[in-house]
DNA sequence: GTCTATAGCTGGATAGAC
DNA sequence: GTCTATCCAGCTATAGAC
């Protein structure tokens, strides 16, 4: 009768609700004030409830921001590791760029948490940065189902695919002007890296390369 | 003798240098403090003056923003103009985007607020924006030299170019894991556009097309 | 855990002497 | 144009009753 209850009680989940429903409302205020845009009082009015409450859940506005990342990190590796309606490798990777466009043009907030490091001092803690990575291998792992497997050409999807969601998040927000582009995008990427023989059964190393110096 | 003085005096260029120096001042603490990370009184500690001195040269911290943005641009259109030591076409694409990384990788915070809207309410004035414009009609040529044309293409070398840039400066600020990829994305970019003949002298009309629907 | 009340500070912006 | 001095709104964060 001495001994102190569990800790999986059902108060932890209550308290974890309590917590999760703060996290939401900051979303929300992120959402429709930009990241940056609300202070702590907004987000207590939002949440329904007062300013000290808040702090009993998180010691700073900091830890509020990185308990965002980690909900929106959390939300994007299960978002892109969702199977894909489409059939073939190449199809796979077409429908992939168009999810992770999608989810970045239908929350810049989000967007701009995740990818793009804007906010003053803030630093994602390890455990959040988890989920990018299991993202980025499921990427590695689409990839490699089109026979690419080589790092650099992996640095140069990641670079094709950002490059096509920062355009259509900062200059057409909204429309499609980048994202039509996408299945042209993918041919020819897929096409170039055909074209560049590794021998990638045989092992790692490097035949014939015509690339950069330096 | 009753007349007013000529408006461009000396004292307006003494005004001028002294407008140019608080923007300098700003600029120096947004590479230290980050773009948003600076307040007045930082700004007019850092200048050698006191915050009523900077009013009377800027209405808001916004207007200050807006001439932060205007010399960022003007700069970036001279650098990007600048003639390339080297020849061909190809040559000059290729080095057109080291000169645009190693700009936007040399200043991240010039870089955020040209490239990525981060800034809460700042929207840019129209004449800052025509520096932008001017750059990219140069991007435009450049291509053009190498018989790119279509604004499809051109939209594709944008995401390209800034998706290179923008993984650079989020991710491995100061190295080269992409830019080192530069020269291998432009080939894999003309290669892929000169491989879709559009009879470029004939006229706009589409010939095989197998472009994305919707 | 939740509240009322407020501390302590910093932000942008201004008044008015010189 | 430049200063000293200050206003006031807003911020994050806390004290202490319940």
């Amino acid at each position: 009768m001495l001994n102190s209850p569990p800790t999986t009680d059902w108060r932890e989940a209550r308290r974890q609700s309590a917590h999760d429903a703060i996290v939401d409302a900051a979303w929300s205020l992120a959402d429709d004030m930009g990241l940056a845009g609300w202070s702590l009082r907004d987000l207590a009015r939002r949440a329904g409830i007062t300013v000290p409450t808040v702090y009993a859940y998180f010691d700073s506005k900091n830890e509020i921001y990185d308990a965002m990342f980690g909900r929106a990190a959390s939300i994007f590796a299960e978002r892109m590791a969702e199977p894909f309606d489409v059939e073939g490798p190449r199809e796979i990777l077409v429908a992939s760029v168009h999810r992770f466009c999608e989810f970045c043009t239908s929350h810049p907030a989000r967007y701009q948490l995740l990818f793009q490091r804007t906010l003053p001092g803030f630093e994602p803690s390890p455990d959040s940065y988890a989920h990018a990575i299991a993202a980025l291998a499921g990427a590695r792992h689409r990839l490699s189902l089109n026979g690419i497997t080589e790092a650099r050409h992996v640095d140069l999807w990641t670079a094709l695919v950002t490059g096509l969601a920062d355009q259509q998040v900062a200059n057409d927000p909204g429309g499609d002007r980048w994202t039509r582009l996408i299945e042209e995008s993918v041919v020819m990427f897929l096409t170039h890296c055909q074209s560049t023989p590794l021998a990638p059964s045989r092992g790692p190393h490097r035949v014939g390369t015509k690339g950069p110096p330096t």
